[in-house]
DNA sequence: GTCTATACGACGATAGAC
DNA sequence: GTCTATCGTCGTATAGAC
């Protein structure tokens, strides 16, 4: 049954993790938190780093689905609004990545290519969906826009949620309604005035 | 001659918690640089939360000179560009304080007010600027795009040289530069015709 | 003001018994 | 798989001599 504790391992580091924050946690709590002995959590990963390229691994996938974009037509305004939310939401889960972001990465080779290539596919998403926006004539915007727009949202995004920490917002919810609003924005001043005025009115609503 | 070593310990820690992070760097880390004891150190500083703090004090001061405002007459286009300047090469000079923003405000309750207090010094700055160019004509935008607006353009200018860094941007000169771009992209959507137009020439030649 | 020496604790990690 | 025991290293901080 190997499986198992480490599993639990895996849960309880990134509970931990985001609670209180990577650098403040050590093996030794995470194995107090188990009631398991160090020497134990050390069976099933070689160190420290080893448990965050597995959480890292975790969180990879979880964000390459969010990422997914609807296949065979182009993007709606509500396709964006739901895939913010699993964004926000995926970032939430492993918000002690964003926290440290820094420090970790510069950690770890490994895991600095494959964040970029995440901020990447963030980058050629949203590209990929302003551009539909822009054909089915919901908005309009030159490619030089779109191209600033874009990385506009992908700083936005990443780092929404830390700043809503420094604030000292504590409703998670709220916080992610409130960064989803912050890029719908971003986007609006593009959009026909039928779809900004209806945007308008929902992020009244959403944002608390 | 107390104020001699005083101040090359805080210089010291400054630039190197700057290239390398203050939690990578120790007490001992600062004193080995200066080639003094760390006995001395601690004559000096009550301990390493104290020399952070002092720290602290010359980034509020400076952010504070950068905040400052032209009296006595709405604000320009140009006033922005160089606004936004001196607040992210200050931003650069104190840069660990960023790097690990919320582990930092986590541990002292008395930075968290002060950060909060500049978060608070520039929203409203950025609100006044913009109500000035929108009584001189130069933008047109409603209570609520501005509302919006102002919290775009603190994210952005809180986070953005860290996004720099996850990117692997080397060059400080352009990274500032590319994130005044971003702040003006934010901004530009708003603007009269003429002065959108101008700023996007600007801009192209800016962003290199 | 500055030094040397040192106490103390935390952490990462391993050896070896069961 | 899991435990106990332990080692080495490092970071913070202090005592006491100069």
């Amino acid at each position: 049954m190997s499986g198992k504790t480490r599993t639990r391992i895996l849960d309880a580091a990134l509970r931990l993790f985001n609670e209180q924050g990577e650098s403040n946690i050590s093996t030794n709590h995470i194995a107090d938190e188990l009631e398991i002995s160090p020497g134990n959590l050390y069976y099933h990963f070689r160190n420290k780093d080893d448990i965050i390229e597995q959480l890292f691994q975790r969180f990879e996938e979880r964000m390459d689905t969010a990422l997914q974009v609807p296949e065979g037509r182009p993007a709606t305004l509500e396709d964006v609004w739901l895939q913010l939310h699993r964004v926000f939401e995926c970032i939430w889960d492993y918000r002690f990545l964003y926290r440290d972001i820094i420090n970790i990465l510069s950690r770890n080779r490994s895991l600095r290519l494959r964040f970029a290539r995440i901020l990447k596919r963030g980058s050629a998403n949203a590209h990929g969906i302003m551009q539909g926006l822009n054909e089915t004539g919901v908005m309009r915007a030159s490619a030089r826009e779109i191209e600033g727009l874009a990385t506009n949202i992908l700083v936005l995004a990443t780092f929404w949620l830390n700043y809503a920490g420094v604030r000292g917002e504590k409703d998670e919810q709220k916080a992610i309604r409130q960064g989803i609003v912050q890029v719908m924005m971003l986007v609006s001043p593009f959009l026909r005035d039928s779809e900004r005025l209806h945007l308008h009115t929902l992020s009244a609503a959403y944002a608390e």
